[in-house]
DNA sequence: AATAAAAAAACGGACGTCCGTCTTTTTTTT
DNA sequence: AAAAAAAAGACGGACGTCCGTTTTTTTATT
């Protein structure tokens, strides 16, 4: 698979994602209508990540909002009670479809090392597609209270539990030659993150998305099928 | 080598690091007695990074830093001209003290292969032995003023370049084979900056950094080293 | 279909708080 | 006592949030 099939069979409109987030808070949310929210929602996520990708979510006031998304801001406060939930929705949200998409993506596979691959790439490839809400919930981790911090943590941990579950498997069926499993699925996350943590290198360089989940997918390989 | 002998070696005290800023920054601190300066410098970094290991830095206001460090309001004003001054500091100087070890370790090597091993094993410690000033200065690059943004990227460029230069050296010797010697560079470096980014994890997973090195230079020689 | 009434949504001024910074006063050092 | 350093206090500005009012949309009535 390459990356333009994959955005034609993983479809993620933002209606889907604001749809989704409405029906998890509808009692936060004042407005009754829900084609205005969802009209106004994807408003007020594309403002805030498009601003959060210039600077923090900390350094973003409700009036830049405001006057990016188009709601006054009054409005705003029909549909998020302050200014930290909406950093928890916009987290949460992402959160919520990245591990969805991964899931369902791997259980298509057959063998683990075709679960690898297939991991690999389906990560790479929903970063890229989705990389305003990946480098949004990366870089505003730390300013979330512990309660949702923790959530950020347990989320992350699990993402990766699904690589070191791959290469477990793989290692019991002979594919795979693993003598330190975590720090193996560690360092394939680090280098999965960083095709959304300094993608404007990437893009200054034109490599593209293709050619780096397939070198990913080269360097994990080398280290796992390498004969002893 | 390991992180213990590192440690010996390189000698990276708080006084002269102080000391540094100082040289650099002679104008633009108001107290005169070079001891105070040093003294009352090092109370503001140590403070600044404290409670940016637990924040932004733009959520640590000058009370927060005036509280932490010992010193009033008035007194800090005396050692930096304002608050994004003291952000620039510290970029600053954290990206040239790990510029210069890092140089000066891989001088010291033979071959393409030993110098790849120390200038990861250089690179891992050094953010080890200065983990608050990494990871400060990896997670505040954001919210630089653009041309020290452009400092800080041309700082991460010439890190990188440094791996390129290793490896292709090892190409042309014939003791590495790679056919993206940019994207080799890229991942290491992906792999290094997660042992400062994550730490909390693999400090709870009881991960030493020699572990944690000795794996870095596996996998990379796995990709490396690998015949055709 | 046109009009009136009601409901929903959006607006934007105002408030209290906290911030970075500047100025003045006090303390310490020489 | 003079000079240097530190502390304390003051100030204007920006922020998140609230809420009374206006505008828009929907529903009801003729």
């Amino acid at each position: 698979m390459i990356y333009s099939e994959f955005k034609k069979i993983v479809n993620i409109s933002k209606e889907d994602i604001s749809g989704q987030i409405l029906e998890q808070n509808r009692d936060s949310i004042k407005v009754k209508k829900e084609k205005k929210v969802i009209e106004n929602l994807i408003k007020i996520f594309d403002a805030t990540l498009e601003i959060c990708s210039r600077k923090s979510f900390q350094a973003m006031s409700i009036r830049d909002l405001a006057a990016h998304s188009g709601l006054s801001r009054g409005a705003l406060y029909s549909y998020f009670t302050n200014k930290e939930e909406l950093l928890n929705l916009i987290q949460m949200q992402g959160r919520q479809i990245a591990n969805r998409v991964l899931t369902e993506q791997i259980s298509c596979a057959g063998g683990a090392a075709e679960k690898l691959r297939i991991a690999i790439k389906t990560h790479i490839y929903l970063s890229e597609a989705m990389h305003n809400w990946f480098y949004f919930t990366y870089i505003e981790a730390r300013n979330l209270s512990k309660p949702e911090q923790k959530k950020a943590i347990e989320s992350e941990l699990q993402t990766e539990a699904i690589f070191v579950d791959i290469i477990t498997t793989g290692v019991k069926e002979k594919v795979f030659v693993s003598d330190n499993v975590i720090l193996t699925a560690s360092v394939i996350k680090a280098m999965l993150q960083d095709w959304y943590l300094k993608r404007w290198k990437y893009t200054q360089r034109k490599v593209s998305v293709d050619e780096y989940a397939d070198f990913v997918i080269k360097v994990t390989e080398a280290s796992l099928l390498r004969k002893k």
